[in-house]
DNA sequence: CATTCGATGTCAGTTACTGACATCGACAGT
DNA sequence: ACTGTCGATGTCAGTAACTGACATCGAATG
């Protein structure tokens, strides 16, 4: 144990999604964020490399999908793959709706950070890529099945978090790949 | 004719990517950026919101895919639509290679460049979904369609930028396109 | 008990960005 | 020609994000 109350990071996570929730994001400053957790300024950007990144600290939605990923069989099909990718991610995701809900309120209200969101799912999907690729899924292939999963992730996010009823994610997510499917092989959609 | 130099906002956008070109993004400042233009830096905010939106003033691209994707007949599959759009925006960037290209070394070397980008082609997507609808796409093929569109986009960007030969934009897209459409059918997008 | 070490605090500095106000020259109306 | 309006620019002061250098504290270690 150090001398200081612990998890400065967690806490000053907290207190930022607070602060934005309460006031917004620019109404905020770091210097307050900091109060709130106890710290100063300067000890927040030792935890976080700017004033958005805060809401983006973790890596385990890209760790998972990753893993989830790898641990399929290589005769499976890219786009099974994905979707069975696509499920894990659900079940963590319903289990932290309120949370999500929350912090995606304070990110759709400011455009800063749908920025820092979209370069986050860059990455995802960079990630997811790799991950193919590893598998043994040719180029574009790879790089195709990753940019359409974050693709339906996105749109299948956006519903799940806007359902008034509390419909979980998976079955979103998989009424979108068969929309999908059904796009690309030249129909409506229905 | 007003008293100063004509066409202010090219000035800056020109000197804006020299400048990034020869020092990088972060080493250059707007005070620098305008000088060069010959005007001070809280003009150069007169026409630019930030330090950033100098290399993304435009929207013909938008403007461009929205108008001919509204243009096609509505008896047209989205997904083929969207391949007419995709055609269109390739004449375009073959047409400005060099730039493209100068203006890509600059954005992929740096962070901050590429969240801006990567909120235009949202923005992009959310303009494509919209012209979809209006031409009686339904949900969730709209947005389905237009996530797609721009995922194809940019991984054909992408070749297409890197590309040693000076290949056309054009059946860089339709490739992918055809890949998209065997991942998405169950095949190995071989 | 002395030393090392990691997390934090303090302070000064740069730069992106903004609001308020001044200036200049073109133009319109008289 | 006179005058008032207007749009683009300049000047200046201020805020806040972010950084580098250095100090401090207490815990673990030998």
């Amino acid at each position: 144990m150090g001398r200081w109350e612990p998890n400065a990071r967690g806490r000053l996570a907290e207190a930022a999604l607070e602060l934005y929730s309460e006031r917004g994001f620019e109404q905020t400053t770091v210097a307050e964020i900091a109060k709130r957790a106890g710290l100063t300024e300067r000890t927040y950007f030792r935890h976080y490399a700017d004033k958005r990144e805060v809401l983006f600290g973790g890596s385990e939605l890209q760790d998972l999908l990753v893993e989830v990923i790898a641990g399929v069989p290589e005769s499976t099909a890219p786009i099974d793959a994905l979707a069975v990718g696509l499920e894990a991610l659900a079940e963590v995701f319903d289990e932290r709706r309120p949370f999500a809900r929350k912090r995606q309120a304070v990110i759709a209200a400011n455009p800063e950070l749908q920025e820092r969101e979209l370069i986050k799912l860059a990455s995802l999907s960079a990630a997811l890529a790799d991950t193919l690729r590893l598998r043994g899924v040719p180029e574009p292939a790879a790089s195709l099945t990753a940019e359409v999963g974050v693709a339906v992730f996105k749109v299948g996010f956006e519903r799940w978090i806007a359902a008034s009823d509390d419909r979980p994610m998976a079955p979103v997510m998989r009424e979108l790949l068969d929309g999908l499917k059904a796009v690309t092989a030249g129909g409506d959609g229905a």
